[in-house]
Parts: structure tokens; sequence; C-alpha cells
DNA sequence: CTGAAACTGTGTCCGGTGGACACTGATTGC
DNA sequence: GCAATCAGTGTCCACCGGACACAGTTTCAG
């Protein structure tokens, strides 16, 4: 009932997770699920994950978009497809024995991630189905918590808790613009308006005065979360005696 | 430049922060910013912001699609529009004179909204112009750190980490299910994938094995962010001696 | 060796989308 | 009363995802 033939998530899971469907008869398919990730990546990368059509990536790679849907079920599961190819497998956990070292290079990991891909926050927001490497990630959280006393749920918790902070920053990344700060055209027309309206946000108009460089929104936030997970260990370390 | 009479951000601006244009000669307007923006969250509220056409929302008030260009330059002011109406104006801050009861009841306040609101989820992604709405509550949050020895970009980053945990937590209830947990279709799913392949996941398929209730993702984050927001001010709070 | 089965890629069609543009008709100021 | 102005409509377009029937190719079974 759960994972029938249905158009819905389950289809999503076959594709990601399934057995390949083992070619015998006909001819030789000339694209691969690959190629096809790849197109998809291409174009978000350069264009937004709005540009990709079924067309625009059958175009890229030569070929009519009704092609296509004999790799892909639908275009919801090519996005799933590009995603799982552009996160990538998460790096071993080199050295750093210590679960903070673990989480705070995973953490810059995934930075990266979202910045070499923004449109990967685009297509990771809503309830979808996560493929291998997507869990890859996850496992890799969980795996460094081990030992800390935490329990299951919390480890998850904690997960959910890094996962969005690194979103957050990188979507706040993405309006200051592509690289460093071009021109910050919408930072620029926000700050505008609240000064505009300086009345109405008294403090974040004295907020937003000194710029003071910056960037550091993503260690700022990171460090306040491994504080607050180191202060849980430490008590949770020490049993109520 | 920057405000021009083109389509982009400044469009978008000029809409959420008017002035609105004054009405002179002609017939009256029928409709309304607000009635359309209400029309608006109603189908998204009941299907979802994909659900939510040019169409739709005129035919909900009987009224043709083109009639709205008349109100709204184009679909995206009109989402814009609805997130503005829909995450509502955040409470005042009654008593609590702490700044940790404050920021752990204006997070729970938006995770109502989100939760109120799932398609705010879907429509508060990526780039774009904040309404004053939207800024009356990040202002809360600034204001809120006022007195802690925080920089102002470091209350914006504080503002940011709250913001993206709630979101995140948002997004796994809905993943979830509308209430409770009635099918949770989704998580039953890719909890079946993590037992399947527990080889490749063994610290996710011991972690999931008790589900132990949970909706505690929201506080668990929370106590963290502001047991490690605490730490810092503890820090400023006693110059290095 | 031959024919059928299986499979890939294509062309055509459909409903729906956001939006441009010209138009009718109502309203108001001069 | 007249003309400027503006609300709402109808028609049109390009594009989207997708269904479906079809032609061409390859392989296997007899």
């Amino acid at each position: 009932m759960t994972s029938g033939s249905d158009d819905g998530p389950g289809r999503t899971a076959r594709l990601l997770w399934g057995p390949r469907p083992k070619p015998t008869r006909g001819p030789k398919p000339a694209l691969s699920l690959e190629r096809i990730a790849r197109a998809g990546i291409e174009i978000a990368d350069a264009e937004g994950l709005g540009a990709v059509s079924m067309q625009r990536v059958a175009g890229l790679l030569d070929y009519t978009k009704m092609s296509l849907y004999r790799y892909v079920p639908g275009k919801a599961e090519l996005v799933a497809l590009m995603v799982e190819a552009a996160v990538g497998a998460p790096e071993a956990p080199v050295g750093l024995p210590d679960w903070r070292g673990q989480l705070d290079h995973w953490a810059r990991q995934l930075a990266e991630a979202f910045g070499a891909h923004p449109w990967l926050l685009d297509a990771t927001v809503g309830p979808r189905v996560m493929g291998p490497t997507e869990l890859a990630w996850l496992e890799r959280v969980v795996a460094a918590l081990d030992g800390t006393g935490l329990t299951g749920p919390e480890r998850m918790d904690a997960a959910a808790l890094l996962a969005g902070h690194v979103r957050g920053i990188a979507e706040q990344a993405r309006a200051a613009g592509p690289d460093g700060a071009p021109e910050s055209e919408l930072l620029a027309l926000l700050g505008g308006l609240v000064r505009e309206h300086a009345d109405r946000f008294p403090a974040l108009a004295a907020a937003i005065t000194a710029p003071d460089g910056r960037d550091q929104a993503l260690d700022f936030g990171l460090e306040r979360i491994l504080d607050g997970l180191e202060a849980l260990i430490a008590r949770r370390g020490r049993p109520p005696a």
C-alpha cells in the first residue's frame, strides 16, 4: 500500500533507491540519469531552478523533452536526482575525534554545498523523499553525536538545528549576492527602507549601522548552537548526584 | 537607479511599502489588495501555494484574472502580499522583561504562524523583499536583545538563527502531516528505507528506533540556542578582567 | 534466419500557467 | 457636456508538464 505503483513519493523513492530496471531488449539508452541530472544542474547553476524545464534540459542534451520521460517519471523526480548529485557525498570525518569539531566541519561543508548550488535551497524545501546521499549527511551528524549521552531523537533534533541554521545563512548569503558583495541590490533596498521608516524599526535601524565585515553569521550561530549542545552534554555527563 | 520603474524587487517594494497611488478619476475599484490577498491565502491554506494562480484567485472573487493585474503587477507581488497578511503582526512583548522569555515567546509565535499557513515555508524562500509586517518581526528580536552587550550584527545573526530553527522545525512538522501524526506517509517511507539500508546508516537506524512522543524538536533547539546566547551574554557581561 | 517482442526516441495534442494588449464602459473633474 | 481617466474584459501568445500513439532499432526465441 505504501510503495505501490502510485505517482506519489513512492515513485521518487523507487528512482532514488530502487534497483535500476535491468535493460535487456531494445535499443541501448543513449542517455543516462547521470547525464540528465548533470544537464539540469548546469542550467540551475547558471539561471536558477526556475529555468530548469523538461525542454531546456532536453535541449541542452540535444534531445526532445519527451525522451526524458523514458528515464525520469516526472519533473519532481528530475529535481530529486539533481539534488542528490549536487550535494555530493559528505567527506569522511578526517581525524577530529571530538563531536564538536566534526559538527563544525560538517556544517561548513554543507554551507559550501549551498554556496556552490544556491538552487538547492529552493529544491530542498517542502516535504520530500530524501535520497541515499542526503541521508548520508544526516547519518554523519547522528554518528558524530554517538557517545555523548544524547538520545536518538535528540540527535535528530540537533541535526535539524544545525541544518536549519546553515540553510538560513545560505539564504541570506544568496540574497546578498553571488559573491562577496557586488551590488547587494536587495540588501541596499531593505536598508533604505529601514532607515526611511526608522521610527517604526528603531532597534533594527540601530543594528544595521555597522556592517563590520560580516560573513561571520555562520560562525556566530554555529558557536551558539555548539555551545548550547556542549552545555547539555556536560549536564548529562554528570548524572544528577 | 535602485528604485526606478523596473519590474524587479523595486516593484514589490513599492507595492508593500506604498504609498498607495491616490485614486481620483474613473470608476471606483471593486476589489482591494486586502481582499485579493485573503482570497489567495484561502486557496493556499486549503491546497498549498502551488494551487494559487491568477485565475484561481480571480475565480474565487468572481472576477477575471486580468482584472487582478489592475491591483497587482504580477504573481510574485501577490504572493508577497499574501505573506504579509498571513504572518500578521507579532504580539507585543507582554511583560517578560528578560530577553530570554521574549525570544522564547517570539519563536513559538512564529512556529504557530508557520503551522497555520504551511505554504509560508514555500513563499518565504529565496531572495525577496520583506514587507513592513515581516520586518516588524525582525525588529522584535533585535529589540529584545537591547541591553545585552551584543553588537548590532550579532543581534541580526541571532534573529536569523532563531528564525532558521523555527523554519526547520515547521518544515519537518509539515512533512509529518497536517495534524499530530495521521498517516505520516513520508516519514514511514523514510524510516523503512533507513531500516532497509541499516548497514549504510547504522547511527541513523539506531536513532530512529524510539519515537518517544516528539514535538519536542522546537523546544530542544530553542533551549540550545538560548543557552548558547546566554553563555555569550554572560561572557560579555564580565569584561576580560 | 526469421519473426516477434521489447524498448528508445519523436510528434502531436491537451489543459493550465503568467502575462501583453486593445478594448468597452463607467466615473469624474473641468 | 465633454474629455480624461481608470476598472474590468476578451483575446492572444509563449511556455509549462505531461498523455499518447507511433516509428525505428535492437535482441531474443524459435
